[in-house]
RNA sequence: CGGGGUGUGGCUCAGCUUGGCUAGAGCGCCUGGUUUGGGACCAGGAGGUCGCAGGUUCGAAUCCUGUCACCCCGACCA
């Protein structure tokens, strides 16, 4: 009985997450006011409570670069088709999927310019007038920016046509510097990711066949969804002297010698917020680590008009100035406020009304487990300041028994094709490293190598699918 | 790009099969009042010419042709 009613669906409107997992991400991204569909197909109005995390994604992440001494600037939206097309792999690799400008104001341009899926070239192109003396290096910068990728599919942050992202761009003296690099980078991503938005991830290396356009190798962080489908969450690239050579960035080191530089890339985007979405969300709406939660908490009187509540109210809400709150005064009743703050993810909601008041108390309602806890109003900013970080941590705890619930291992393709007929999430498997069994692999089970995991383990001595020696465990799973 | 679906007030949709008089409903919105511990209630009110273009017809939301857009599933991608 108890556990029926906590299992009811408190808001009608969202599609439950076992019925439709797909409609219910709709429905919550929609309803939770974080976007608006635009006339322009796969290009979305990212609204002010869904902007507000970006923000304080932003915010967060930028400090984490910083504090490894990145710089942060602002290269062009365009790329002339001449420029693009240096780097072989690279322009193979994204010219499906550009857009482009032909014509400016009323003249038509004598070369076209494709509106940045990424910028490499670009940042190549920058780097070889900046970079002449081993004294130059390294180049370490970052940008915030939008891109545009003409996607097929569309869906709101984790496939749109635009979307906002920062890509980091590094320049080198040594293959070793590039390398070490690529691994903080993405380091920096998983540890923002664990501590700042309560997602765990996987870390490792992407296959040959997965790696990015351009790429020596490519390292990624990959997060499992509430529904056991993988999101790629991170990206730190290490392009060795590929552009280099490609762009003819050079510099004279200590030898006196030219030298090519070696160069990364990482990425981080706002499909991050769709990762936040699927992990913490619930079929009352979003839920949001405190850390990265616009409004952390929510002051709710109940009969306002009663003399002193609103008073006391917004008496609480000024005791919390430390913290991202608001005070829901308007002329809705209590349900209906109490629904919204559920459906937007905000991590506390404190209810005062008359009986609180005459006991000088409130109650505080957690969002994640929707425990009550009442308190002494002079005590509110106390119990405030230890419950954020301790939802922060459950939240965590949470997402990393979800993670390893749904994490199988398979020593045999029986196993491993059983495995992802029976249970959704990642499969651990050995692999011989041979792309054609990665290949039959995808073909014949639909599911993708996630990763090769720095963590590995020694499942067996073969390769679940052809049997033949192998040496690295990979991550396997469906993904977005 | 392949498969499926949908376009009618802000939203969700009914009406279309079998053309007909003034195009409906619920939600939302506005005004007033009563309410308020899990999406309140009553009364009044505003708002659409039916995606767009053409055609058939005395007459088209409804039939025909074309076109555009969006959504979902696949392949591709962060």
């Amino acid at each position: 009985m108890a556990d029926q009613k906590e299992n009811k669906k408190l808001v009608a409107e969202i599609t439950s997450m076992d019925e439709d997992f797909t409609q219910w991400y709709t429905d919550v991204v929609v309803k939770a006011g974080l976007i608006s569909y635009s006339n322009i197909k796969g290009f979305m109005v990212i609204k002010p409570a869904g902007y507000a995390i970006w923000e304080l994604i932003q915010k967060h992440l930028d400090q984490r670069f910083k504090d490894t001494g990145v710089q942060n600037v602002y290269l062009p939206m365009f790329i002339p088709e001449s420029l693009l097309q240096k780097e072989k792999d690279h322009v193979e690799g994204f010219a499906p999927e550009v857009a482009w400008v032909t014509q400016g104001g009323l003249e038509k341009l004598s070369e076209r310019y494709c509106v940045r899926p990424t910028s490499e070239t670009l940042f190549c192109d920058y780097y070889k007038g900046e970079i002449h003396s081993y004294k130059d290096l390294p180049q370490v910068c970052n940008q915030w920016c939008s891109v545009v990728r003409w996607e097929k599919e569309t869906r709101p942050f984790l496939r749109s046509r635009e979307f906002l992202w920062q890509e980091g761009h590094t320049a080198h003296a040594t293959m070793e510097d590039a390398e070490e690099r690529t691994k903080q980078m993405l380091q920096v991503y998983s540890d923002f990711c664990e501590e700042d938005l309560a997602l765990p991830t996987i870390k490792g290396q992407k296959t040959e066949k997965e790696k990015f356009a351009g790429a020596e190798s490519t390292y990624t962080i990959e997060a499992l969804m509430h529904d056991g489908r993988a999101l790629q969450s991170g990206t730190s690239h290490n392009f060795g002297d590929g552009f280099a050579k490609a762009f003819g960035i050079q510099y004279t080191g200590q030898d006196n010698k030219l030298h090519y530089v070696y160069q990364t890339s990482w990425g981080m985007t706002t499909r991050i917020i769709g990762a936040l979405i699927m992990v913490h969300g619930d079929n009352s709406g979003l839920v949001l680590p405190p850390k990265i939660a616009p409004t952390q908490v929510m002051v709710i009187p109940i009969q306002q008009r009663k003399e002193g509540v609103l008073d006391a109210a917004y008496d609480i809400a000024a005791r919390l100035k430390d913290y991202r709150v608001k005070t829901d005064d308007s002329d809705r009743s209590p349900g209906y406020k109490f629904a919204d703050q559920e459906m937007r993810g905000i991590p506390v909601r404190i209810e005062i009304g008359p009986k609180d008041l005459e006991a000088g108390k409130c109650v505080l309602v957690r969002r994640d487990t929707r425990e009550k806890i009442e308190c002494a109003i002079d005590d509110v900013a106390a119990k405030v300041g230890e419950l954020l970080p301790q939802i922060q941590a459950d939240m965590l705890a949470k997402a990393r028994k979800h993670l390893a619930d749904h994490t199988f291992a398979a020593t045999s393709k029986e196993e491993f094709t059983e495995a992802f007929k029976e249970t959704k999430g990642f499969v651990k498997a050995m692999w011989c490293g041979c792309r054609e069994c990665e290949e039959k692999i995808k073909e014949e089970l639909n599911v993708t190598s996630r990763c090769i995991p720095f963590e590995q383990e020694n499942l067996s001595g073969n390769c679940v699918y052809c049997g033949k020696p192998a040496t690295k465990m990979v991550y396997w799973g469906r993904a977005y």
